[in-house]
DNA sequence: CGAGCGATTGAACGCTCTCAAAGTGAGTGG
DNA sequence: CCACTCACTTTGAGAGCGTTCAATCGCTCG
């Protein structure tokens, strides 16, 4: 079990895939960059989830935690051993791999054709459902991450992001409280607003 | 072994997950749709790729053939069967389900963050890559889809996208011949334009 | 030859970005 | 307790990239 400090970079794209980790405490942002600077982030991880799930010689993006984050890693070169060992535990992953595939591709969606008000509102749905999958209250959502992080999350500036929350706050669709706690009386316009999907 | 023509589509995203694919000839279009009609392409498909490699219940994307298309279709309630039977087959598809999570995180990094000059860039090159790992020359690049299909999976318009390959081709990059064939005479100068990935 | 589809080009608009400044809140030190 | 700093957020004004709307071109096919 390691723990690391908000800010700290633990994962480096194009580094040697040493290690699986399992998220146990904590959101994690996993993010590439390009030359110039400019970043994508592809996920926002929590407890219980997998990072590092790749079969390629080096780690595809980087991850840097957002919170105080607590985690478990496991030697890659151990993992082959494991699989043959517990062949239950491959066919999870591959389960898992799959989930990931699955919100990537909606991910696709939301960032080549969404207007950015449809792109901040199916996010916070995202985090909505996924607190609820994760056994807390549908509402209200809790933002760990910056205005900065959701903006490279979702393709926008951070200003957009911005004058996008200040929009469906004026809409009463969302109502921003202190520490990113997001309260959403509607979701039912909220989904309007996020595009149907 | 299974054959169909250009523009039919074969799996509905949402339909019960009942088969998985394995393409043999001709490239197939992986994509999602908004309910006004916006599209999202998250993929193309050519000889070799596997499609439906999802462990939910239902298909999350539609595909529907570019070209004339070859496909083996395998029933998805034999597929744990076959993965018992052949462990093996199971640790190569988490590899090529690891591959199409890698390409997507590449996608929404190009679909987030790159100039429209960078995703055509992006988007040839990445053909050519794909050309050479095929077995093919690298040059030339081969585009059997139309304008709308690959503004569709650049998060472009058509005429975006038209005017792009016209200043790729005014920078002497790119050199459009007949029937989609497309000829890369500095593949250097178009990485860079690329934006260096 | 005419119809029809895809590709290209032009002109004008608008959503989002860029640049700039002000507001807010937590933490620090006098 | 208050002033100050610093990071983050919000707001404003203007610009620009890509979109929208529209027209033309080129090719294939009946």
């Amino acid at each position: 079990m390691h723990e690391i400090e908000p800010h700290r970079t633990f994962v480096t794209e194009g580094d040697p895939a040493d290690y699986l980790f399992n998220i146990t405490e904590g959101t994690v942002k996993v993010y590439k960059l390009l030359p110039d600077g400019r970043q994508q982030i592809t996920g926002f991880l929590s407890a219980g989830d997998f990072l590092g799930l790749s079969f390629q010689e080096n780690y595809g993006c980087s991850a840097e935690a957002v919170t105080q984050v607590r985690f478990c890693q496991f030697p890659r070169r151990k993992l082959s051993q494991l699989l043959t060992d517990f062949p239950e535990m491959e066919r999870r992953l591959l389960g898992i791999a799959s989930n990931e595939l699955a919100a990537a591709q909606d991910q696709m969606l939301l960032l080549g054709r969404k207007t950015a008000r449809e792109r901040v509102a199916s996010f916070l749905l995202m985090l909505s459902r996924r607190a609820v999958r994760a056994g807390r209250e549908i509402d209200p959502v809790i933002l760990p991450m910056t205005r900065a992080d959701i903006a490279d999350y979702l393709g926008l500036t951070v200003e957009t992001v911005s004058r996008t929350f200040t929009q469906l706050k004026k809409a009463g669709v969302v109502e921003l409280h202190e520490a990113g706690i997001v309260h959403l009386p509607d979701p039912a316009a909220l989904e309007e607003l996020g595009g149907g999907i």
